[in-house]
Formats: structure tokens, sequence, C-alpha cells
DNA sequence: CTCCACTACCCAATCGATTGGGTTGGTGGT
DNA sequence: ACCACCAACCCAATCGATTGGGTAGTGGAG
């Protein structure tokens, strides 16, 4: 017969101050922080009967009130460009548990990738008077970046970084070169990349790190071997078709820098009768959990997403605690699996 | 030269009054709604001023002191096992876009189908002042439930059902049925269920949905070929494993209620050195975007699951109105591709 | 015996918007 | 000329928590 919730009207600190004789703001520094107590705010004995009535009574601040004075929400916006494109779901989930921990919550809103809602969306979360944003969706010529910092709204980039500003990426250029060394050892030399969309950073850099490593390793990559895409299986396939009109000799090995570009590459490379991992490698990025599930699993740098989000959380709470941050790169590591496990020489 | 904000503190209701001459109450029942100026609140000379003066100076309404006010935040909170599940990622989608156009914004949390995190996150969402919450985890039997129509909170169910609650739905045995009634006109006669959790109604609405029309067609399915299983790709891959060494003859057709389980699936017949689509075939459930792109493209029952999303928030909505909604089942539709197209016959 | 330093509290203003109840000046009706 | 009435506002309390500035009361030092 627990009876946390007396009446039906929720409790106030007015309710538990009036209940054990004393003011409010006693109340309220008691419960506030516990190392005041000694500091002169009130009686060990008082503070203990304050928080258990308050523990009885499951009393619960109301965030409204306390922000409305203190202004601050605890509240962190989230924007991504779609939260069922697993990996910015994933990270997420990083971000979830990490502003959970930090006592925060989340907004968390689509932009499609689409600048103008990126804009509409920022302005609904600074609206809500979120206390800072991860930016998951930056755009490397964005110009609300320069105007978010210029009102001077805390925000961290995640995902994708934008040089000047603080974020928590994957070591994207690290992944491209992890790849092109695996495709060369492997003995492949004439390879194609499916660049993802050229206003991502993640695509940019995983591009740039494969072929700067690819060429300073001795090979080459014609510029009609490197295809800009959408970054989903749609995209890689497009870009797949397009590698194979377009390069004469066929490449015996893809880097897609997103797995499902890779898988979507896969597919086209399926129907112009060519085995995946026989005639062509394939590499993709993330590792999303559907790379070691399909049919010929595939190879694919994974990159730590969870912790992605996580440090995206911490990096703005020392944000907001008015610390400057750099930016964080966090190590990807290569996973080989049947899609480009056969080397291939000579 | 937009200069929308003028200094750089926020603009206030009382800025705009002092500014204008006239009275902060004034101002703010021209702005609140504008079906009430005619009635008394203001002229419509003084209703056009501020309205301008209001856009030039970008006010937006601060909503913690609203909501401390009039005790509503305009929030949603939304709980789902996991976003990182492209269905519940979908559906989110759905909320997300349904939510902004009435106004409201969304929380998200991750409760991993876990009822002692169900419990801390819908007390963190209620800590937050929610004005109702959408459910996508819930139980069948759920204690949570009870709990919450018991304190008059307001919530409906999405994605999975519980009689006796509002919801907002897949009609789960229909897909079921329409499943069973394609595999036995392909001319299967033996076939099994991976059925999903026992406790979600997702997974026994499909399954009973499947096992009772399949017998009402004159088929029969001994209680070894219902094998209940998690959700994702390792678990349907257990379940098959499982099939394939209990079920004996091997069934020539595999009903998996979720497309991650049926991936799976598709993997340990592959491992058993069984064709998909020919000596076995696959159905799914939801057709994510996966289905379609698999090497042998699966059938699977699209599910609305955008549409769920959105009516979740309608019905929530609605509740939130004072009215008594009942549960909506939104209907599904059977996409058959290779890995269920070959006819059985004989 | 006086003064000071604490301890353990209380008081009241404040955050920004909302809202029930005025007040004023003018118009229309009789 | 008188009164009711309406348009167009103003006033002040309120929501719940926070916080800078008090103030009784007690103990010890000088």
């Amino acid at each position: 017969m627990e009876e946390t919730t007396a009446g039906d009207r929720t409790v106030t600190l007015k309710d538990l101050a009036s209940e054990l004789g004393i003011h409010p703001s006693t109340v309220s520094r008691i419960l506030h922080s516990d190392s005041d107590v000694a500091r002169g705010a009130a009686s060990v004995a008082t503070a203990e009967r304050v928080r258990a009535l308050a523990r009885k009574r499951g009393y619960s601040p109301d965030p409204q009130a306390a922000g409305l004075r203190t202004r601050r929400t605890r509240l962190m916006g989230v924007i991504v460009p779609r939260l069922s494109d697993l990996v910015l779901a994933i990270m997420y989930e990083g971000i979830d548990e990490a502003a959970a921990e930090l006592g925060y919550s989340t907004f968390v809103m689509n932009s499609r990738d689409n600048p103008e809602e990126q804009r509409r969306k920022t302005d609904t979360m600074l609206a809500r008077r979120v206390d800072g944003l991860i930016i998951g969706d930056a755009h490397l010529d964005s110009g609300l970046l320069r105007e978010l910092s210029a009102r001077k709204v805390p925000f961290v980039l995640m995902n994708r970084r934008v040089p000047g500003y603080p974020s928590a990426t994957c070591d994207d250029v690290l992944g491209g070169e992890l790849v092109a060394d695996h495709l060369w050892a492997q003995g492949h030399r004439i390879v194609a990349v499916i660049a993802g969309e050229p206003y991502a950073s993640t695509a940019v850099d995983r591009t740039a790190g494969f072929v700067d490593r690819w060429r300073s390793l001795g090979g080459k990559i014609p510029s009609e071997a490197v295809v800009w895409s959408r970054f989903d299986t749609a995209g890689g396939r497009e870009a797949a078709e397009n590698i194979l009109t377009h390069c004469n000799p066929h490449p015996t090995a893809l880097f897609a820098v997103n797995d499902f570009a890779a898988i979507g590459a896969m597919g086209a490379l399926r129907s112009h009768g060519l085995t995946v991992g026989e005639d062509v490698a394939v590499v993709g990025f993330n590792d999303t959990s559907l790379a070691a599930e399909l049919p010929i699993p595939l190879s694919s740098v994974r990159s730590p997403m969870l912790d992605i989000g996580r440090t995206a959380v911490q990096l703005l709470k020392r944000v907001l605690d008015g610390e400057i941050v750099t930016p964080v790169r966090l190590e990807p590591s290569l996973c080989v699996r049947e899609s480009s496990a056969r080397s291939h020489m000579g």
C-alpha cells in the first residue's frame, strides 16, 4: 500500500514547506544540492525530514517553473537528417543515454538534410528554449552555423564536422585510409568510390582519405571513378550503374562511403552478372548491423556510433559550462568480410 | 539587413507592451488567438500594430512561462523499445511531422523493452510535465498502463495494442491472414511461423491471424512450427535453426512476423544449403526499405508505419481534448517478391 | 557584560505569460 | 437628460521554484 501520490494534484515545494512548517525557500535549498546543507542552508535534522517527506509525497520539481527562474531548461535539441537512418538512430541512442546521465532531456527533429527545414527546426528548438543544440546534419557550406555562432547559441556538431566548430565525429579520413590499405593489400589496382553527398564531411573525408592514400600507395583513380551519390540504397545502385557504364576497364573493387549505398551497389553488380566478393570487392562504411547479415557479408569500416553520440553530449555539456572545446574524432576500425576477403593478385 | 533580433536578450510580452504603450495583458490577448480580437480584446488597428511589432522584434513566447500558468506544455512524450529499430524510427518520423503540425514538440526515449526502464522513462517524461504519452513499447501483461490510467495520465498506444486502451496500430491480424492466403494459394501446405516476442501484440496478432486463417483453409500447423523469437536478425536466425532441426518434414514456407527476423531466417536457410524462394518461401512483415533491396527480394506485408505515427499523434490530441477515443487499425497490404513468388504445387 | 560570529532559518522579488475582473469614455435609445 | 451598454483597454494575482538579503537566537571570546 504505497501511497506516493497523496491527493491527485502534483506536490509543490510550498506543499512540502507548509506541511513541515518551514519556508519554501528552505526546502528548495535543501533539495537543490546535497552539499549546500553543510553550508548554512538548514540543520541536518531538518534536511532529513524534508528529504523524507519529499520522497513520501513523490515530489518532483516543476522544470517549467525552475527554468523560468534560472533561464535553463536542461534540454538539448538534436537535429538529424532522418532518424530512420540507422546510423543517426544509433548515435541518438548514445545521446539519449548520456543526456539522461547528466540530467538532461533531448528533443530530436528530422531535417531531411533540407536547409529550409534545418532552419525551421532550429528555430522551433530555440523557441522551446533548449540550452544547446547537437547538430547532426551540418552542411559544409551552411550559413546557419555562422548565424548560430553570432547569436551565441551553444551547439556542437555530431557525425559531420565543419572546420572551425566543435564536433564529435568518426575519424573519417582514417576510415577511408583503412579501406585503401586493405584493398591495395588484397591486390586491387582498379577501384572506384561511391562518394556520397558532397555537402557532408563524412562523404568528403572518407573519399579524400581513400583517394589520397590510394595515390600515395602508387594507385590511380580517374575522376570518373569517384561518383557522388545519395546515401541510400537507390543512390548506391545508381552510382554503381554509373561506374559500370563509364569506367573502362571495370574496377575490381568498390568503396561506398555508407553501408546502404554499398548494399545498393551490390544489387547493381548482381544485376550485371557480377559476383560480389569474387568479381568485384565491395567495402562499406559504418558497419551497421546489417552488414554482417547479408547473404554475402559486407566488409565495412566500423565507426563508434554510440560513442559519437555520447561524446557529442559531453562536448555540449562542456560548452554549456563555458569551456572552449575542440573537435573530437573517434577512431574507426575495419571489419573484413566475405565481400572483400578474397585476395585479388594479378 | 533584416534585424529581427534587436538587442541580444529575448523579447518578452512586456517589452512589446511598453514599446507600444499598452498593457502586456492586451498584447497577450491579441497574440493568443486570432478570433479573440473581434470579441473585445483590442481594436483592429492596435492588433495590427502589435502583430507587426511582434514580427519585427522576432517575438516568440516563452513556453516555460506560458506552461507554468496554463499547466500545459504542448509536449508529447514518446517511448519506444529502440529508435534503431527501423520500424519505430519511421513511426517516429510520422509523429514528428504530425506533432509539429499541431504545434506540439516531442520527447523520445528508448526503453529497450525492459519493464524497469519503461517505468523510469515514463517517470522522467511525467517529471518533464508532458501533456501526454505515446507508448510504442506496450507489453500485453503490463501493469504500467493500468497505473497510468489510474493516475489519469493521458496516453495512447502505438504499434502495439493492449485491449482496453486506445491505440494506433497496423491491422496485424489481417496482415497475418494475407500471408496465409498467399502461401496457401502458392500451394504450400507445410509452413512454420517465426512468431516474435509473446509480450508484443504485433507478434501475437500476426501469428494468430496467420495460424487461424491457415487452419480455416484446411491447413495444419503443429505447435513446434510456431517459434517465439526476438525481433532482430539473430533471433530470426535462431528460430529458423530451431525449425529446421525440429520440424519434420521441413516446411516449404516460413512466415516471420518481422523483416529483420526474416533476414536472419534467410541466412539460416542459406547455411543449410536451401535456396530462399525455391526450396523455401519466406515472407516478412513491415516492408522496411531493405526488403526490396535484398539479393533475393523479400516478400513482406507493408504496414503504414508513417501513418501509424501520425495517427497516434492525432489520437493523443483528441484524448487531450477530452474526447473518448477507440483503437484505430490501419490496413496493411502484401508485397509479393521473389522470396515467395514461385508457386509450389505438388 | 558586551560584541561578534555563526547557525538555521524567513522574506519578498523575480522569471514571462495568462486571465478573471475591473474601469473609462463614448454611443444609442427613450 | 438619463441610463444601459459596449469597445478597448488596464490591473493584479497567479503558476512554482530560485536567490540575494535579512534576522532571531546561541555560544564563545575578550
